[in-house]
DNA sequence: TTCCTAATACTCCAACGGAGCATAAGGAAG
DNA sequence: CTTCCTTATGCTCCGTTGGAGTATTAGGAA
């Protein structure tokens, strides 16, 4: 979907030499690797597809298909045989020291959004707060304190002076300390502030004092961070969450999917009002009764939202006018 | 800036076996290559560097650096001698036909903010509207009577007619016809769209017929394209454009390099009360007087800003009391 | 029948953003 | 020296959006 897609051209047009700025890349051979931040919501509580608890997985690139995303989408699809509704491309990763010598392993990872299902051999689904417990808002700010103290310890050992308030500002904005509010899409910023003060188990310094969630192996802890950050600002600008529902969802249960991602909870009048305004959804002309209170009416995503929403994130004053 | 800066963890615990949703990742060797789109804006012009005026500047990934990025970073500055502000990380591409074989090239494509200064050997800066003359919707919206004619061609030549309605409003959508208005983050998605249409030479069905801008190597256009986009929308919350100025700026000049970049006119009082509300510059206390008019006064940047700035895009409606 | 729960429907209002006007301060032309 | 042109800068007006809270409806359970 945010895949640039096209087939690529073929070879170079001969004639062009190649000057000083363009290096010959075929020196460093190096492995590639796929890693899959795979995402389903159920019951309140976002999930995330690992390999014993500690592993996301991860697979080697396989050449022959149209695309990485492709590749990644078929890898996953068959080993899962779940459907990926959602990919996107995360981020790129060099990885030196991993396979050791002087192999580097290239990482790419990607984000995949799906519905549960029943995980394959040695795959389980994991509940992702267990593996960043402060990143959930939504009933109060989880250890809130314990990070607090922590990190302004981590500030106060600064080297100068500058650095003690610059460590101080930055873990203030990150985690909304003195009044500044806390923001859910900082997730990656925060995890790396806990990595550089060497709190989470997977810092080089990591001295074991308080437990801050479940650790992962090597970094896929970081990339799960900036698979969550991604998807908390996607939902607020793409209509991503339905790939998470299934095909006939109330409006709570809408909201409840989007305040497990975001982590935090939301207005109810004036969710709904988003929602409707919008013209995201449209009503199946079916209620729900098992509600506790009154039937919900139930709601399916339009489709075509896909193709119509231009989504002018408009925030540069355009003249109109000549 | 936007990359996840952490040094990574070393090598697996021993113990955790590799199940089946790990695979090995080094069965297939892969050439990697670093892709660099550096903007600067000079003279109301949006430009990048290119090679020969139709490649981007690639390098092979050196081993040996801290991360991808400052391995961009470092070959990028002492090839060309350029600071690079701002390098963010695109796209990650397979490239397979390239060179040829079983072998597969990984392209990273990188963005690379900077100001204009002499390019080196071989090097030259080259406007970006040359090879995306569509863009630029500073003065009314060149070629599109040209691209309204061809798309509408290429929709009514779709297969089915389901294929053809759905062709037209992509078309309608990306480019802004039929009273949907103009969206300048969408240049990816135009050129795409132009490239299924085989309306641009790097298209293999291309038949020549209207002249859409400078066609670049391999699929760099592309990648050129992304670059756009992503700066495109960037710029919207991110104090990024700073990094294209002198260090002492007057209001109309930062009017008019966003206005480059986003190929449209602003709204002068709006984008000025934007700006200072936010309080991202500060007097410098000196003024300009060549600009034709009333002198100007000169503003510099706010660095702290950098830290200052949660950039809450909040568009959920979040609750605040329990 | 009463009460509890959640669903659904409105209202109120402050803040933001779009659009345009008024005034200031230089330089150039007459 | 005055007029005019140009750009800079400051301010107003007002419709729309988004935050917050309240009222009413409709099931099930006590």
């Amino acid at each position: 979907m945010d895949e640039p897609s096209l087939a690529r051209p073929g070879p170079a047009a001969p004639g062009l030499k190649a000057p000083t700025l363009v290096e010959s890349a075929v020196t460093q051979p190096t492995a590639t690797e796929l890693i899959a931040v795979i995402v389903a919501v159920t019951d309140r509580t976002p999930r995330i597809l690992t390999v014993d608890g500690a592993t996301l997985p991860a697979g080697a690139f396989q050449p022959g298909y149209r695309s990485l995303q492709a590749s990644l989408r078929s890898w996953v699809e068959k080993q899962t045989r779940l459907r990926l509704g959602y990919v996107e491309q995360l981020y790129t990763f060099a990885d030196h020291g991993r396979t050791g010598a002087d192999q580097r392993t290239i990482s790419i990872s990607y984000l995949g959004l799906t519905r549960e299902g029943p995980a394959g051999r040695g795959a389980s689904w994991q509940g992702w707060y267990r593996y960043f417990p402060w990143e959930d808002h939504r009933t109060g700010s989880p250890l809130s304190e314990t990070l607090e103290t922590a990190l302004r310890a981590w500030a106060e050992a600064a080297p100068s002076p500058g650095a003690r308030t610059q460590r101080r500002q930055r873990a203030a904005y990150s985690f909304g300390f003195d009044g500044h509010g806390w923001n859910e899409e900082l997730t990656l910023q925060r995890y790396e502030l806990l990595y550089e003060a060497s709190l989470v188990e997977e810092a080089p310094e990591f001295r074991g004092t308080p437990q801050l969630g479940t650790a992962m192996r090597h970094d896929h802890r970081r990339i799960l961070a900036t698979g969550i950050a991604r998807l908390r600002a996607k939902i607020k600008y793409r209509p991503v969450v339905f790939e998470l529902l299934a095909a006939e969802f109330t409006l709570l249960e809408l909201q409840q999917s989007v305040e497990a991602l975001a982590g935090r909870r939301l207005h109810k009048p004036n969710f709904r009002r988003l929602i409707t305004q919008q013209q995201l959804v449209e009503e199946t002309g079916g209620s729900r009764a098992e509600t506790g209170g009154r039937p919900a009416r139930l709601y399916r995503f339009r489709r075509d939202v896909l193709l119509e929403r231009a989504l002018g994130g408009t925030k540069l004053p355009i003249a109109r006018s000549r």
